[in-house]
RNA sequence: GCCCGAAUGGCGGAAUAGGUAGACGCAAAGGACUUAAAAUCCUUCGGAGGUAACUCCGUGCCGGUUCGAGUCCGGCUUCGGGCACCA
């Protein structure tokens, strides 16, 4: 009899014993088939590791251990995403500086990282907020601004009227600021913005040359939101000036019964002479500045809006002339910040004619107007429309867009959903923007040599009362010389929101160490594209897109050979607590990884992860489910007291053969929780022949072994193998073995079961007849009945139709 | 509101290409072992009816396609993720 497994006793050792092996850092090897594994660093949070957090890594060591026992190079690193608002916000709280404890959640996270025994390259371990990656994150900042790719604007930021500082979207909870309750309004700022936009088309395009999973994808290319349509002038009367409009549908021109523009619209500072109810637009215009493009935009909600008295424009088409109104729901940010409305066939045009009592024409037959505007744009035909009726809507587009541009009323125009990125962030634990302000040259780059830009030393890292980055306030590092002209100037005191150092930092893991370049050429021919990359679906939009981005662009300046950075995109579900709903202290149902570890050990919280469901979907924890892992676990343990010596028995070969391609295959498709599923009926088996061979016991250790590395490697040690799991191979089987020499299949009448029968693969139908015609229950089922078809699908179904 | 997902026993979930719904695990019940408990092992385990053989119902709801639908199509409901300064 062995001891009881006791995972404490072995799960430390093996962790030193990898790392004594160095088992798992990475080197270029152009012998071998190199692949790069990828999973989105965390956020080193003072909450420490939380449950969610072991759910991707260990689908990922799990494929990266199975890819090194195939043969492959594998590259499998970890770093630190740890700029950030809440160690912010937790330094001010308790006056600590940010870096201290950025340290210090970072070794706790790798200390509890360190113990679920992942098969990371620590070697190649790197943080964004060390002055040796961010001067590269800088750096890129500078090439950006080189091609024109970065710029100034004024953009709206939430600002709390009584805390007076800006505010993050997260902190503003219905409309008021989360810490003091206060309104928080809209105020418009100098910003950095990092122009996406012009990447665009690229981003939507190349979604055509890697694998992410489908989903993703979809996303993307809603996020993007590409739309074709035309902008188009409409005179404002009585001037030579146009009030410009975009829309995806000018084959709707002659139903366009009035506009709207955006509140903020700048045309509306400059007519306001001509605008009699001015003071009526200037109080829509401070309410409309308090809501969120999200609270403007929906459209339950009632539509509001006030119509300009004294301003009017001509619609192009028609010639007539028609009213203007300026309404929250259309947005500054999309198109041109104004719209020709057809409330004929646009929803929210139409529910804002309803209100307003606007007239409504209908310019497409198909539907009915006077109930709801009617949208579809496959099925209609152009009426009311002067040289347009009779057209169908892809044709009218056509002809009308044609039409403007020969006139030179507008012409056909392509807009996106996607915005430029906000770059500034007004605070302080980020990297630097190194720019700076020269009144002779405007705004300076500083030059590479000066990078890293370091975060200087402050007393406080409060914001300060007029918005600006508490930078502002540390008057020796932001008064600098102009790099240019060597004049007085002042540093930019913005700093760069996180999305910066996640943006590249997969570039930076091929080559951590690197003094002069963020990673050498025989890294980057090596090991770009990531091969596999795995993360959650809230990162799809952004961090997905802005990297995407970034990686193109140091590929348009040749810094990099691969246009894509990441050749496959996977992602996992959340892990919910034990009610079902997302963990949070304040729902009380939060679980410490720390806990299962010092209860289970590693190898069941991984083994739980892995099996609790399907892996793309979210799925609730549970304590009894843990236990039930520990006991396969404990179960596999106990195998070394029925062991017997050879290779594999006679009755479980095709079981063993079954297994190892089922495992083999779901490891790849992350089906893990199946995976797992057949390992355990594998196990089952040997325990209802009360014997397992040495042959089918290392199979199922090393198969199990991605998933449960400590058990399974000291099993293995124990079965007198001097080699490690680690330095083994991966089983094969032979497909010709996993079949067996008969199958079960169903027989159905009219789809309903009615008995079973065992086939082999070869048998004909007319053999299999003659059996299933002569089981009572089929003939109880048949008789007295027309028999209308018989359906055989081999090793399948037999249904008989009957009448 | 817009975009993307999801819904299957008491519970987590399984079901390559539309082919025996409920694999595997948990919980529960009964039994074996034990002085006892734990652990372990064995059995039962979707619902209703029936002594039984067996019958009927059953994959969120309504309808459709099909010899056959958890799976495909149309229309809903509810829940989750994202909505650009949380990451």
């Amino acid at each position: 009899m062995n001891e009881t497994y006791n995972p404490k006793n072995t799960e430390k050792k093996w962790q030193d014993i990898w790392d004594a092996d160095g088992a798992f850092s990475a080197e270029i090897d152009k012998s071998k088939e190199k692949f790069y594994a990828l999973v989105e660093f965390p956020y080193p949070s003072g909450q420490g590791l939380h449950v969610g957090h072991p759910r991707p890594y260990t689908a990922l060591d799990i494929i990266s251990r199975k890819r090194r026992l195939q043969g492959q190079n594998v590259l499998f690193p970890m770093g630190w995403d740890a700029f950030g608002l809440p160690t912010e916000n937790y330094a001010i709280q308790n006056k600590i500086h940010p870096k201290a404890v950025t340290e210090k959640n970072i070794a706790r996270f790798k200390e509890q990282l360190k113990a679920l025994g992942y098969s990371f390259d620590w070697n190649r371990e790197i943080s964004t907020t060390d002055p040796e990656y961010y001067k590269w994150t800088q750096w890129i900042f500078l090439k950006l601004f080189e091609k024109g790719l970065a710029y100034k604007a004024e953009m709206p930021i939430n600002w709390c009227i009584s805390c007076k500082v800006g505010l993050a979207n997260e902190e503003v909870v219905n409309g008021v600021c989360e810490r003091c309750g206060s309104e928080v309004v809209r105020k418009v700022k100098s910003q950095w913005m990092l122009k996406i936009t012009a990447y665009a088309e690229r981003l939507i395009n190349d979604l055509d040359l890697v694998d992410y999973i489908e989903k993703v994808k979809v996303q993307q290319r809603n996020w993007i939101g590409k739309s074709v349509g035309a902008e188009i002038n409409f005179n404002v009367t009585g001037t030579d000036e146009a009030l410009r409009v975009f829309t995806t549908r000018p084959d709707t021109i002659f139903g366009a019964t009035y506009m709207v523009m955006s509140p903020e619209h700048t045309m509306l500072d400059k007519y306001k002479e001509r605008i009699k109810n001015w003071d009526e637009v200037l109080r829509y215009r401070e309410d409309a500045a308090k809501k969120s493009d999200f609270e403007r935009t929906e459209i339950a909600k009632d539509k509001t809006g006030v119509g300009l008295d004294g301003f009017t424009c001509v619609n192009p088409a028609t010639g007539a002339e028609i009213p203007v109104w300026i309404s929250d729901y259309v947005l500054i940010s999309y198109g041109t910040g104004a719209i020709m409305a057809v409330p004929a066939h646009d929803e929210r045009d139409w529910e804002f004619a309803q209100k307003f009592n606007l007239p409504i024409v209908e310019v497409v037959s198909g539907g009915n107007v006077a109930d709801a505007a009617y949208t579809d744009t496959e099925k209609g035909t152009m009426v009311n429309s002067g040289f347009l009726n009779g057209l169908e809507v892809s044709e009218a587009k056509k002809k009308i867009t044609e039409y403007l541009s020969d006139k030179r009323l507008g012409e056909g125009k392509v807009n996106y959903k996607l915005r430029d990125w906000v770059f500034s962030r007004q605070r302080y634990w980020g990297e630097p923007i190194p720019v700076v302000y020269c009144e002779h040259c405007g705004y300076v780059p500083l030059s590479e040599a000066d990078l890293p830009l370091l975060l200087p030393e402050v007393e406080s890292y409060e914001t300060t009362d007029d918005g600006e980055s508490p930078l502002s306030k540390i008057t020796d590092w932001v008064n600098a010389k102009c790099p240019k002209c060597g004049a007085a100037a002042k540093r930019e005191t913005d700093t760069m929101p996180q999305w910066a150092g996640s943006s590249w930092y997969f570039l930076r893991y091929i080559d951590n160490k690197n003094p002069d370049k963020f990673a050498s050429q025989e890294s980057l021919d090596y090991w770009m594209p990531v091969d596999w990359y795995n993360g959650g679906m809230e990162h799809t939009t952004l961090h997905l897109l802005y990297s995407r981005f970034w990686h193109k662009f140091l590929y348009d300046i040749g810094q990099v050979t691969s246009p894509e950075p990441y050749a496959k995109r996977t992602s996992h579900g959340m892990i919910l607590g034990e009610n079902n709903e997302k963990m949070s202290k304040s729902r009380g149902n939060v679980v410490n990884p720390d806990d299962i570890v010092g209860e289970f050990g590693a190898d069941t919280l991984r083994t739980y992860e892995m099996f609790i469901g399907a892996f793309e979907l979210a799925a609730a924890w549970s304590n009894e489910g843990v236990k039930g892992c520990r006991r396969f676990l404990d179960r596999v343990w106990r195998l070394q007291d029925m062991l017997k010596g050879g290779g594999y028995s006679d009755e479980l070969k095709t079981a063993m053969h079954k297994t190892i391609k089922k495992v083999t295959a779901d490891y790849e498709n992350m089906k893990f929780n199946t995976a797992i599923a057949a390992m355990m009926a594998l196990t089952n088996e040997f325990y209802r022949l009360e014997r397992v061979t040495k042959a089918e016991f290392e199979t199922l250790l090393i198969l199990l072994n991605p998933v449960a590395p400590h058990i399974t490697e000291e099993l293995y040690e124990k079965l007198g193998n001097k080699k490690r799991i680690y330095q083994s191979k991966w089983p094969v089987y032979d497909e010709n073995l996993t079949v067996s020499e008969t199958v079960t299949i169903g027989v159905t009448v009219n789809g309903k079961v009615k008995a079973s029968v065992d086939v082999s693969p070869d048998e004909n139908q007319d053999d299999i007849k003659a059996r299933i015609f002569a089981i009572p229950a089929v003939i109880k089922a048949v008789e007295g009945k027309e028999i209308v078809k018989e359906i055989y699908v081999s090793c399948r179904i037999y249904n008989i139709a009957v009448r």
